[in-house]
DNA sequence: CTGAAAGCGCTTACAG
DNA sequence: CTGAAAGCGCTTACAG
């Protein structure tokens, strides 16, 4: 039904090959014989069939975002600004959410098929940088978030350790010495958990405050009702605190809620502190003092790592660290 | 690097033709023949190739979710659900962003190419049906949220209007006689929104109620920011109102900020009600009421109907309402 | 700068 | 139930 290379040959009195150079923007082609074809494609309409050159050429023009899950804010926010990247170097991206388990980050990497995508940006979560090596094969990968080393693929994160520290000491420094950390836990730690927890620790210790394991407030699940039912939980069991620095900006505004339900003033009696800055933190009451990443560094390099792997860069892993900062509002200060 | 289907045939000493009928799972092959050419895709690591297949096919799997932007957490909890249903049938979903402008929006339905998606489910905001109807050709097309008819196309939405209406009711009945209507309007304004504008406007004449033109409130664009500007500039220039029908929870979220700087205590000055159910409705402070549509009746219908047509269904345009209801929260009882 | 031809890796009538 | 062959619509060495 739609018109095909050939057709636009055949109108244009010229080889397949010809059409080809103008369609693909070849730059030795005659101008007047550019115009002809052109006026051939125009009247016929012609536009190309991805698919077919995508076989020819075993490029795809896609790539993959791996995140959790879409529905949190961080990783829409996310989501949205490398679209928008992707966009403007005529990609398109997949969206594969993996918060279903091993499993789905597996199948983020490995696909349930070849040609697929040209290559994936990805955050994972339960995968080790060990295991994610093993599947990748040569399929061009760049790591989003905290991995541990050894390290032989690309990656882009914030320090956490840096910025949980950070955190806590301007709680530190607003009086607070009883400092609480309200985390998601399973059964296992995730890389960027551990790392904010031990930042968190760390600060504590330089200050001589006490780092009792009490103060550490597990909670069930990712998210913000999960962060009210843990720190509902806490505040029941008898925990006394006077600072709280939260996993992400979610479990801060179930936190938020819960301490407000237990007639707990925020920031009188307890500061609390998010991580992400997503939307909501500015428009949450008391607004919620956060960890900002610089995104547009973190989207920008993660999506030209991926290009300059694509287009055959082979050496050896980079492991990037994109600055953050810390913003004060009224949860804290 | 990769084997294919012929090394399998090799292999297993059998035509392409029947390792195809294995990988494909055509039912009719004896037990014994499909076992052998498991055995050859097993230890060849096989997996066909996908752009291969879909050259051969016509069928990409993958079809486009069109929004206008993903950060809009409406719109990302629509993506999650969606590209959870996609995933069911094996189906991968390309996310366009459509915010820049009408352009964006005919490009999601045109595309730049042939042959990248088997359909789109498409949410407009600035195309009619009219223009809608004519770039579509023979694409497979479901429309999400209010579209003005005439109308040839399947679209699922929630009835705007009587959701609007309901939800004036609401704030009329717990003694609100002053009641402001905030949305996003530029030069145009979209059909949602008027739909849920009329709706709030028959309920307040239905209730003889002033229908003043001040009462309405204009954001500049959509989200909290926009929202918290309009309203804060509203109650500079003196408006009074005891109650505010929101466009959609975002700039609800905005105009709570507004009204707590204003100190207007929100619900016992003004009742606020937003629009969407968001995470964050839940977590505002106050909590918002706000109109929830059944989110799982949306999607799901959507899915169904773009898969109808992807099938080969062509019959005529499909128009369905999805049930909603009105959760009442802290910030208007 | 342009043509004729092979090839990308599948699927699928058409025979048997 | 299985084989040999054509075809999906491009791109790209290889010649000229």
């Amino acid at each position: 039904v739609t018109a095909k290379l050939e057709d636009v040959a055949r109108l244009a009195g010229v080889s397949k090959r010809t059409v080809s150079n103008v369609v693909r923007e070849y730059p030795h082609v005659s101008p007047k014989m550019r115009e002809r074809v052109q006026r051939a494609i125009d009247t016929l309409g012609y536009a190309p069939n991805l698919t077919a050159r995508r076989l020819a050429t075993g490029r795809t023009n896609m790539f993959a975002l791996a995140v959790p899950a879409l529905d949190a804010p961080y990783f829409a926010e996310l989501a949205e600004s490398i679209s928008e990247l992707a966009t403007r170097r005529d990609y398109r991206v997949i969206i594969e959410q993996t918060s279903a388990g091993a499993e789905a980050e597996r199948q983020a990497i490995v696909g349930r098929e070849r040609g697929l995508v040209d290559g994936v940006i990805f955050q994972p979560t339960l995968l080790t940088s060990l295991e994610i090596s093993k599947l990748r094969g040569d399929l061009p990968l760049v790591l989003l978030g905290e991995v541990v080393p050894p390290l032989a693929l690309d990656h882009v994160m914030v320090d956490n350790f840096a910025a949980a520290m950070r955190v806590t000491e301007h709680l530190i420094e607003t009086g607070r010495t009883r400092i609480a950390f309200l985390g998601h836990e399973r059964a296992y730690r995730s890389n960027t958990f551990s790392r904010r927890l031990v930042g968190y620790q760390s600060a504590l210790q330089a200050h001589r405050l006490p780092v009792s394991p009490e103060l550490l407030i597990p909670a069930r699940d990712y998210g913000a009702a999960a962060g009210d039912a843990a720190v509902t939980a806490a505040i029941e069991h008898g925990l006394h605190f006077d600072g709280l620095v939260c996993y992400d900006d979610m479990s801060a505004i179930g936190a938020l809620r819960a301490l407000r339900r237990a007639k707990i003033r925020v920031p009188e009696d307890v500061g609390v502190i998010g991580w992400d800055d997503i939307v909501f933190a500015e428009y949450a009451a008391p607004s919620l003092s956060t960890v900002r990443a610089d995104r547009s560094a973190l989207v920008g390099r993660a999506v030209d790592m991926l290009f300059e792997r694509i287009e055959g860069y082979d050496g050896p892993g980079r492991h990037e660290l994109v600055p953050f900062e810390v913003t004060i509002r009224e949860s804290s200060s």
